[in-house]
DNA sequence: GCCAACGTTGGC
DNA sequence: GCCAACGTTGGC
């Protein structure tokens, strides 16, 4: 089985439903280098949680990775690369930050501990306990 | 190579 | 809109 992640993305930017709609995303723009180190970790078949930063505050969908890291097109540092993503499926409910950070479970949870990584793995216990919460 | 200043992200 | 966290830049 593959590695799990978790990616932010503004909804007022691009949304869940947005990925949905286009049916794959090139997920590009991200100028973190250690956001970028979790970028080129991707394997294709790997599992992201999507999250909504800004508006949301939650993780409301599943992704997969389709491509695996390549050169971001629209960085003209060449430093920094991009994968593509496809949607799985909604969650039955949202998971909300908050929520997250009273889960004991969760304590260790990347994106918590550093808020501002826009991109983060996740551990299969974390994987877990997020999806049970997301069926509640 | 250090560190202060600055910019960006994102929760509140 | 504010502020904390943190990465990056640039002067020395």
């Amino acid at each position: 089985m593959g590695n799990h992640w978790l990616v932010k993305s503004e909804p007022a930017k691009y949304a869940f439903a947005d990925l949905q709609r286009d049916g794959k995303t090139v997920w590009d723009g991200v100028r973190n280098n250690a956001a970028a180190l979790h970028l080129k970790a991707m394997k294709v078949g790997d599992e992201v949680l999507y999250y909504h930063s800004q508006e949301g505050l939650a993780v409301v969908g599943i992704a997969k990775v389709v491509k695996e890291a390549f050169p971001d097109a629209t960085d003209p540092t060449g430093r920094f690369v991009a994968v593509e993503l496809a949607p799985v499926r909604e969650l039955k409910s949202p998971v909300a930050l908050k929520d997250m950070k009273a889960n004991p479970a969760l304590a260790s949870l990347e994106m918590i501990r550093q808020g501002r990584l826009s991109v983060s793995p996740v551990r299969p216990e974390e994987w877990a306990a997020i999806l049970k919460m997301s069926e509640a």
